[in-house]
DNA sequence: ATATAATTAAAACGCACGTTTGAAAAAATT
DNA sequence: AATTTTTTCAAACGTGCGTTTTAATTATAT
């Protein structure tokens, strides 16, 4: 079989970088995380870091990206989907939109990639400013995107409480990605046992936004 | 007015360095943050952090069990006083018990401390082990107890759902403490202010652990 | 007042950090 | 094949880290 003609082929370093950087900030925290352990992770030169990237910052803005993209993408998608089908869909199918699908999306991915990205988005929460503000800026689409239809289903409730809502339940999602990493391995749960777990916390969630 | 002729003048030193720790703890994290502008915070020598502790991770479990020391009683007491007066009560009073009379507890300070408390917990749960175990231990006994009443009150679910909820409610718990950071100042809160935050969080809660 | 213990202070230790540099190596272009 | 551009590499820069040491100071007890 001929290799493929990717007009991608590209430099490994970078994706190696990524990779490893975003395993030691997860495990560290920005402060905690150094470049040596991380190019030593990737087996690539110190100064490698800064030829890519530039800076210890730069690398962190570059790892919540390549996180945040198909999340938001994902809620995003099902989020349009949903209100071209009926422009007042119901809370069920938002929360079904924006919390089951994209938890779907990652843990059954299975691999330790899992582990990494919950940790991870994680940690972005309790990093201090401005380095948290790195990652709000990557997922505030799609929390904006939720307020609005969430809002119109629920019109009871004002926004402001809803936002408020909605930061709960951004901490119960990152919660469970987090708890993947001392439960069972994943790659020994079956679809459906992630789906129970997933439909848990989605009832969670559904019977606290309506309360 | 004379002095007090407390039993405990004692050092000041001390106490300095561990509400300098907290500040920066919870702000940095343990990697993040350095002895050297945790003594400079408290106007204090930089050795006199290891001839009081003994080392940066001994600063941290001090700061850790001055932290939940109040908590955690308030919080058996609460429960321990349930429980005498029935034994089997209900869902409510045992969230009330847990959830609501600690918040009020710290809430109500209304200081900087609040703020200050807020951030350094929930930094402890995104620590790297072992940092994070330090934490846990100290929070284990109410936790534990906890878990006792609501499985008695709700022998339906299983005992491991059941810790999978309080996971998510002291991940809320955490969350509601550090948006403190953001909101409008506590000083400016009043009690029923307060009162309206901490029972909104407890409906949720009710309506998700019951689920 | 004097001796003894507890506390504070300043300086230095070795080490790891983020970043920079300049030359070697590899890849791409001509 | 020669040239230019891109990428890697080892070494070093200055800085700040946790910790240790030794001396000065303050409080306590005789």
């Amino acid at each position: 079989m001929s290799r493929v003609p990717s007009t991608e082929p590209k430099s490994d370093t970078k994706e190696q970088i990524l990779n490893a950087a975003e395993r030691q900030f997860g495990l560290f925290g920005f402060a905690g995380a150094s470049l040596r352990a991380v190019t030593r992770d990737a087996n690539v030169n110190l100064a490698a870091v800064h030829y890519h990237f530039g800076s210890k910052e730069e690398l962190f803005r570059a790892v919540v990206q390549r996180v945040a993209e198909p999340i938001v993408c994902e809620q995003m998608r099902h989020l349009d989907e949903l209100e071209n089908f009926d422009p007042n869909p119901s809370v069920v199918d938002i929360v079904q939109a924006f919390v089951a699908r994209p938890l779907e999306m990652i843990l059954k991915q299975r691999g330790e990639s899992c582990y990494v990205h919950a940790q991870f988005v994680g940690r972005c929460r309790t990093e201090p400013r401005p380095i948290q503000e790195l990652a709000e800026v990557e997922f505030n689409p799609s929390h904006q995107r939720f307020l609005e239809l969430i809002h119109k289903a629920l019109p009871d409730q004002s926004f402001t409480e809803l936002e408020w809502k909605l930061d709960l339940i951004v901490a119960m999602i990152v919660r469970v990605l987090k708890q993947t990493e001392y439960s069972e391995p994943l790659s020994e749960k079956s679809d459906e046992d992630i789906d129970n777990l997933i439909q848990r916390l989605v009832r969670f969630i559904l019977s606290g936004i309506s309360a």
